[in-house]
DNA sequence: GATGAATGAGGCTTCATTCAT
DNA sequence: CATGAATGAAGCCTCATTCAT
């Protein structure tokens, strides 16, 4: 006679399951790091069997690679918002809304941006997906290059400038959000600007 | 007999042999991340049988947590030579310096950061042993703030902007460093003294 | 509504779809070897969901089970053919006869032979269901002792000697199937035929 | 505090342990058959914990593989020793010579031809690795073509014929190994010398 | 009946750790 | 002290079986 009780079966359609079972292992990916989580802790965290997680992900490999790509397509959601805004200011607001929209991302994605900040480092996924964190070096950076060639701003190192504000923002945000301390959102906002725009002065 | 070569047994004294492994562990964890990386890997690129890492380290973990002491005792050197000139110089004068010794020390330690920017996040360790990012973004706090208490600088948000500048910086490098890209030196100094100046003007 | 294609329905008596998942049972065990072809592919090969499977056969094992019923069946009609023959030539007819006869059902039957040279050793469905090989040695046997009495053939050890008419049989069939190797009907039958004639002469 | 009593650290040559293992793989795949075996059960069979059966064989797979490396080197110290007496009799008498070696040799090996019976059909393993089944059937072919050339013994179909002889007696004894029957060696040897003989003659 | 998503026991394999030599 | 063969817990993954639809 076994103890252990049975689990419920639940149908949900495919794509609820699928983002149900993403959802766990943002949770868990967070909490134990990405190689310290299990198969088992997943599925528990989804309240779904074992089997079910390789019934929509092969393999724990690419369990990661599809939490990566849904990552990549909601920042490129963000990122369309933010161009769509472009045109109808002047460039020193684009800049603010820019860094208000990374931040609210950053906030939402804390615990996934936790995740690749531990698993981009050394993992085989990350030469094969693309960069995203280059690429939003570059996309600051091209903002930067505008501002300079509109004469609006000054600044003798554009690239690195960008990535000076991609991993000022990001890296704080991380380390807060790992060792537990709540930041509040407005005034990460409020410094962010003063940092920027004194720098792009 | 066996017929399976024998090492050359090479007699060094414990510290020696200690240091060695821990280079070895430095370059594989690197290499591989902490979690792929093998205490085997470890020993072969230590030039030692697996055995001996356990005379020397009690286990994987505290292996690490030897490293992460190695590397603080170091930082700590690092940041008394910064007090030594603390008092001969202007303000000014000392941030220059902190910022060249910092980037100095980020560069020669790059490949140990990236240890710890993987292992950091989600390991017990990180709740173990004293939160060495956190200290540094305290020190600059603290700087900061006397720089205003003088009357030299101005800034809202002192503690954030500390955090901001040591993330720019480490972020900016270990970025790099995992992708491959090469970084100047004077290049990433010459862009660093820039943010922070103008960031606290 | 889901956009996975559904199967066609089609309505079969429920003879047919045994028989149609009995024959798909053949043909992927006998390519892929028992343990390793797993229920989803016999359903696949079938045409049909693997749940249906289980409608008519309550396990892996018994779907194996009733391809041996089969087998069986199918040799017992050959065999009371053979019988009928029996009284209507002499003993040297009947001789020739019984190794086309046999030669027929096993050029007939390769596939399914294979399966059970597989999983006939070792498996626990062995001792439950007759051992139709011992059971063909024994009628050869039967057959050899008749000659025997009646006169017309002589040989020390009937039963050694059926047994070996019968490996000899199986195993070159069996064993040139399983390399792919063509073997022509005729040819194997005028070779049987002469080792059985001049064995027994 | 676990129940398990802990096994005894034994450490052994390599050359030893290795045959244990083999050894006790033999058992085990001749009892289980290839697949129902476990790893688990050989190692249990060595007493040895499952560790170390990788620490020899780098997976299931190349342990039959190894076994089956073991098994041609045995079988050819036998052709050798076949070959050696060749030359020193006629050849009625190597005929003779023959048909007991093999005896021998597969009352000797009478577990191990189990395994590969039922390995040899369906696996992987059997395409990479010579068939040593097919070898054997060429040996016996030339060596009756032998025969017809020197004008001492008859028959239409050599290879065929040698294909018989070969699966005759092999078929016969797995048979009677694999249902318990204890087939005695001396009126196994007569019959097959009777069988081959007479059908020769 | 028919379907196939869901389940979970169990197999294969890895590797941190131990300890006889 | 140093070694590396041996250990076994624990993780990933497969697939026979079940059952809600």
């Amino acid at each position: 006679m076994r103890l252990a009780t049975k689990r419920k079966r639940v149908l949900k359609s495919p794509e609820d399951r699928r983002a149900e079972i993403l959802d766990a292992a943002v949770k868990v990916f967070g909490e134990k790091g990405v190689s310290k989580a299990t198969v088992s802790d997943i599925a528990e965290a989804a309240g779904v069997a074992k089997g079910t997680v390789y019934l929509y992900f092969g393999s724990k490999e690419q369990l990661l690679g599809a939490l990566r790509d849904r990552f990549v397509d909601e920042l490129l959601g963000y990122v369309a918002d933010l161009l769509a805004q472009a045109g109808q200011g002047d460039w020193w607001e684009l800049v603010d809304t820019t860094i208000e929209t990374m931040a609210d991302f950053m906030f939402e994605k804390e615990q996934l941006m936790l995740v690749f900040v531990e698993e981009g480092l050394s993992s085989d996924a990350a030469k094969v997906f693309p960069d995203v964190g280059s690429r939003v070096d570059s996309m600051f950076a091209a903002a930067i290059q505008q501002g300079i060639d509109a004469g609006v701003c000054n600044v003798s190192d554009p690239e690195l400038m960008a990535a000076f504000f991609h991993h000022a923002m990001e890296g704080t945000l991380v380390h807060a959000s790992f060792h537990g301390d709540q930041l509040d959102r407005d005034r990460f906002v409020a410094a962010a600007k003063e940092l920027v725009h004194k720098a792009l002065a």
